[in-house]
DNA sequence: TCGGACTGTAACGCAACCGAAACGTTTTCG
DNA sequence: CGAAAACGTTTCGGTTGCGTTACAGTCCGA
């Protein structure tokens, strides 16, 4: 069964989202980032700067600050791949799985908010 | 009836819709700016800087600075209140009740492509 | 084996954002 | 009236992200 909504429905979901993640105290990711580490936790390992730079339709560079960003804050890790030393993979931690999970659940609460 | 999802479903639909974002042309706005449109697009004037600040849990010049960017979009237009000329008055423009209503769409047409 | 192709990163310059504090204008109220 | 309060903006110093470009390490085929 597909998910249908009205267009009222859908960006007021996306608001209260959007206004829980802005209060909360987590340091917000912006859409980049975002975009990255869902895909790295919700499409199948494994996952490379390049690989991901063309699913996303972004630059390299943009890829590696992200990591940066996101490694620090434990979401993701970096790994060499030893097959082949020039790739660098990219893994998901725990700290990232859960906040994705959190994430999550935090929209479908949202969701179940929404007036009829 | 309330809108439900199970937790991938929320997560994919986030992802997708953050990914059409990034890569159409148009400039991505913020997470803070996203609310702030969001907000005075759903919700009834009149909307006030301090008004603003307060439902989003930022600080005023957080918002003077959303408005000057949106602005410069032509999403929001700014007004003086002539009641009460220490407030100034955010007001909806054409380009952005068109720009969230493609952006309502947009999320149902992802919602709709959800695997099941 | 060695030059080219490929990977990810670093460096550069630019722009935008942030919080805190100071500011000018307008209103309120003692 | 005149001082205090309220409103939005500006300024300050610092951080972060972006795209482009240039670079170092690794792999592979002639």
């Amino acid at each position: 069964m597909a998910i249908t909504m009205r267009p009222s429905q859908a960006l007021r979901l996306w608001q209260q989202v959007v206004l829980s993640e802005i209060r909360d105290d987590a340091p917000d990711l912006t859409m980049r980032q975002m975009a990255i580490l869902l895909t790295i936790y919700l499409e199948p390992p494994p996952h490379t700067v390049r690989g991901l730079a063309a699913r996303l339709g972004v630059t390299k560079p943009v890829i590696t600050r992200a990591l940066d960003t996101m490694g620090g804050l434990k979401l993701v890790a970096r790994h060499r791949d030893e097959n082949d030393r020039r790739n660098v993979l990219v893994r998901r931690t725990v700290e990232g799985a859960l906040y994705v999970e959190r994430f999550g659940d935090a929209i479908i609460a949202r969701a179940l908010d929404l007036p009829i």
